[in-house]
DNA sequence: TGATTTAGTTGGTGTCACCAAGTATATGAT
DNA sequence: ATCATATACTTGGTGACACCAACTAAATCA
């Protein structure tokens, strides 16, 4: 549960410590993307987009599948991307059903600044922590991923 | 966000590792986050509104501040929250111009419930994890919160 | 008192996410 | 080979959310 700092009465398990500080620290992080995003008046969905088509050129249902959206709402993002140029369809040649997503050179290279950005911003909120945390953050994602799957 | 070398990231060395790690915990906590408040028919936003009215009475600007949103945003919000019973709007005994906002106590309750299906969420994220590693991520989480402050 | 700041709202715009319904293409069963 | 079904994507409609600019009302201070 968002809560502030402090204060998590009941909590489930016994591990409310754990629970906040993921939400915390999740929070955090959006925040970060959040402002690099709006630096470039990107939402955090575009930037998490042009994330995935770095290096990838799936399909509207791949991407759909990635970012866990409807249809739909894919359809919505590829075309205000495309609209600004961020994003190309393109026809499968194996399937005449699909489309597959690409990224202008312009997006790619937008990408990159992007990158680096979130990471100067991150390594800022790590800044303060120790090495021996960071490495356990590493691992903990690690693990996470492997149970869950790619998510950006 | 897929990592790439960040050259000219000032301090920590080995970077786009963590940087990866925290973006992708960070998607998979909102996921989480998500799937919880749908189930209940409420925003990400919402969740988080319950989250901070649970133990405070702030005035909307307060509000705005904890979760960085414009006042204009949060009215909407209130506004939104209110037509469903989830809060109320009070004046302030001491100043006439400030609003303050309460959760109801149907909400209350709501809240309750909430917390604790998110604490299971993420336990089922943190499982495979060691102890270690989950301690570090609260250390983390505290530092993060010393440096930064209370709002993310 | 009169000017300025602060609190909150309103109106307008754009993004984003959903659902339901529709088209087109591929696949499977008979 | 054909017809039913499944899959890929789009369209239209709705609502949440976030922003900005402009506005009212109440405090503050000069």
């Amino acid at each position: 549960m968002p809560s502030e700092p402090s204060e998590t009465t009941s909590g489930v398990g016994e591990t409310p410590l754990v629970v906040d500080a993921l939400v915390q620290l999740s929070f955090a992080v959006q925040l970060v993307l959040t402002r690099v995003a709006s630096v470039h008046d990107l939402s955090v969905t575009q930037l998490r987009l042009l994330g995935i088509l770095r290096d990838r050129t799936p399909s509207m249902a791949a991407i759909a599948d990635v970012l866990e959206l409807d249809r739909s709402s894919v359809s919505g993002l590829i075309d205000r991307a495309e609209r600004r140029g961020l994003v190309v369809r393109r026809g499968s040649p194996t399937d005449a059903r699909v489309t597959l997503v690409e990224l202008t050179a312009a997006a790619h290279t937008l990408a990159a600044e992007l990158v680096e950005e979130v990471s100067l911003g991150l390594d800022a909120l790590l800044r303060p922590s120790s090495e021996a945390d960071r490495a356990a953050l590493v691992r903990l994602a690690a693990t996470l991923f492997a149970a869950v799957g790619p998510g950006a």
